[in-house]
RNA sequence: GCCGCGUUGGUCAAGGGGUUAAGACGCCUCCCUUUCACGGAGGAGUCACGGGUUCGAUUCCCGUACGUGGUACCA
């Protein structure tokens, strides 16, 4: 049974923007396309950009996504704690860092900060422009291997300030095998020797990665490309620690680019388009990032936009329910070159969605939405029926009001510059007239009203064509919506003489 | 700078030694509709570049360019 894994930093920005809801959605995908569960983990640190709420607010997107972890802080499971904060009361991470202080894979460093500001500037050189604490420089720096083990012993006895470093061997060839991108290698002397523990205890992604993954006896882990050049590091914590025919199997996604360069948050504002889940409130600065869902879109039409972001099944399919996803996806079909997100692509995803919903479920989906409006709902009947005429004019959820709510209410802008150029006293007189003949209607219909209309506009010799955008105008206000006899049936006898009546006031 | 990863139309992409190089979004034209959508029929547009290997390369190899990521006591 495979375990896959998945961990946040719990800030919307750090943790979920299109590309981390992408990587869940497929540690789910995988999870449960093999049977089995999907865990998420929470790096609650200080230096991870902890938000206040934003580890309810991730759950709550997820949730929405219909995408929920089988395990996590909010979840429970065998594995827990899920917080980092909380693992590292237990001490679990200390133990690991002192097996490797103790087999010689790693080691006490003392340097202050302002001593490694200064190695950086030191050593800075054209060549070298970000100098890197490894193999090279680790002889220079204040660590227990360059101090003598009284000193150490000292140091650490006034409770000195100190972080544990792995020790990188030198001109070794590490490789692994990665899902979607085969295998990977990388040269040990060209990376630096990471922090494995911080100077408050919490361990650094490097080492709380490969000893949770452990722990909960993870089989898959799935992360984004940017840790590619890290993978070296843990790969050796596991060889060091747990051995390497434990490691779980990785996949490194590809990237989500926005119109220029990787996606961020500034590329939805900048463009207009939402880049998380659901609304995000920052209230430090009380500014309000929209999220899909308020924009309109159907969580499925997320998901499956977000699925396709990257990955095909292969065929020509395009249009994937979850349960469709979970059956169809495949790891080994994850692209591994970044994919650049389209908004008219996913407007289009959406737009599906919607012409593809059931009417009552569309009005179960939009209530909420327009309950406070002036759409009165609570005539079901009759908001279907409406729902029928308009659903495939919507691209969003919220287009509803807009393309409904002449229906419900009289338009009070009309526009009347569709109208002017072409109008005349001929066509006023014929709208008059129009108006007395409808109220003479006995059964108000669709064929009663056309009939009305046509034999009228015979009778005048006007030609009923430049004369259904005018009548068009005045019963919704636009040159939009359904069929106008459709819409003057619905709105009624009275309704209909009514608008026009207010429309002749200003044409 | 160094290192990693990548590169099929504007975008998502199928394909993979011999193909008229799928399909979708977007764009354009026409039909439907005396509105706007929906729907239908067409159209324009592509294998980053240079070398190999080969009878033959978009496909395999090597360079170059470009993009992107890493180079933090961030993840």
């Amino acid at each position: 049974m495979s375990k896959v894994r998945v961990r946040f930093a719990p800030s919307p920005t750090g943790g979920l923007h299109l590309g981390g809801v992408r990587t869940v959605l497929y540690n789910y995908l995988f999870a449960k396309n093999k049977g089995g569960d999907f865990i998420v983990r929470i790096e609650d640190t200080d230096q991870a950009r902890f938000v206040e709420g934003a580890e309810q607010y991730i759950f709550d997107c997820l949730k929405w996504c219909g995408i929920e972890p089988d395990e996590s802080p909010l979840h429970g499971g065998e594995y827990g704690p899920y917080r980092q904060s909380e693992r590292k009361e237990l001490g679990i991470y200390q133990q690991y860092a002192d097996k490797l202080i103790k087999d010689g894979h790693a080691y006490y460093a003392f340097d202050t900060p302002e001593e490694l500001e200064k190695m950086r500037n030191d050593f800075k050189t054209a060549e070298n422009p970000s100098p890197q604490y490894d193999h090279h420089l680790r002889m220079k720096m204040k660590n227990s291997l360059t101090l003598n083990e009284d000193e150490v012993n000292n140091l650490i006895a006034k409770g000195t300030r100190h972080v544990v470093r792995i020790k990188m061997p030198e001109n070794e060839i590490i490789s692994f095998t990665d899902m979607i991108r085969g295998e990977i290698k990388n040269e040990t002397s060209l990376v630096d020797d990471k922090v494995l523990l911080k100077a408050d205890g919490m361990p650094t992604y490097h080492l709380a990665v490969v000893v949770d993954d452990y722990l909960m006896e993870i089989t898959h882990a799935f992360r984004g490309e940017e840790w590619l050049p890290s993978a070296p590091v843990h790969v050796l914590l596991w060889k060091y620690l747990f051995g390497a025919d434990k490691m779980p199997e990785w996949a490194h996604l590809p990237l989500i680019l926005g119109p220029s360069g990787k996606l961020s948050k500034r590329d939805g504002a900048k463009y207009g388009f939402p880049v998380f889940a659901m609304n995000w409130l920052d209230n430090k600065t009380n500014e309000l990032t929209e999220g899909f869902k308020e924009k309109g879109f159907l969580p499925e039409a997320f998901i499956n936009l977000l699925a396709l972001l990257g990955w095909n099944a292969g065929t020509e399919q395009e249009l994937f329910t979850k349960e469709e996803l979970i059956e169809k996806f495949s790891i080994d079909r994850v692209h591994s070159g970044g994919a650049k997100f389209d908004y008219e692509k996913a407007k289009w995803f959406n737009h599906e969605w919607i012409k593809g919903l059931p009417i009552s479920d569309f009005r179960f989906r939009i209530e909420p939405l327009i309950q406070d409006s002036k759409i009165d709902i609570s005539d079901t009947e009759k908001l279907e029926k409406i729902i029928g005429l308009v659903k495939d004019r919507c691209t969003f959820l919220t287009d509803f009001y807009d393309q409904a709510s002449y229906f419900f209410v009289t338009p009070e802008i009309l526009d009347v510059d569709a109208v002017k150029p072409k109008w005349n006293e001929e066509k006023k007189n014929f709208f008059l007239e129009f108006i007395n003949k409808l109220s003479a209607i006995e059964n108000w219909g669709l064929e009663a009203i056309e009939d009305v209309f046509k034999n009228l506009a015979t009778e005048k010799n006007i030609k009923p064509g430049e004369l259904q955008m005018p009548l068009r105008v005045m019963l919704v206000g636009g040159k939009f919506g359904p069929p106008v006899f459709v819409i003057a049936e619905n709105i009624g006898k009275a309704e209909t003489i009514k608008r026009i009546e207010n429309a002749l006031k200003v044409f």
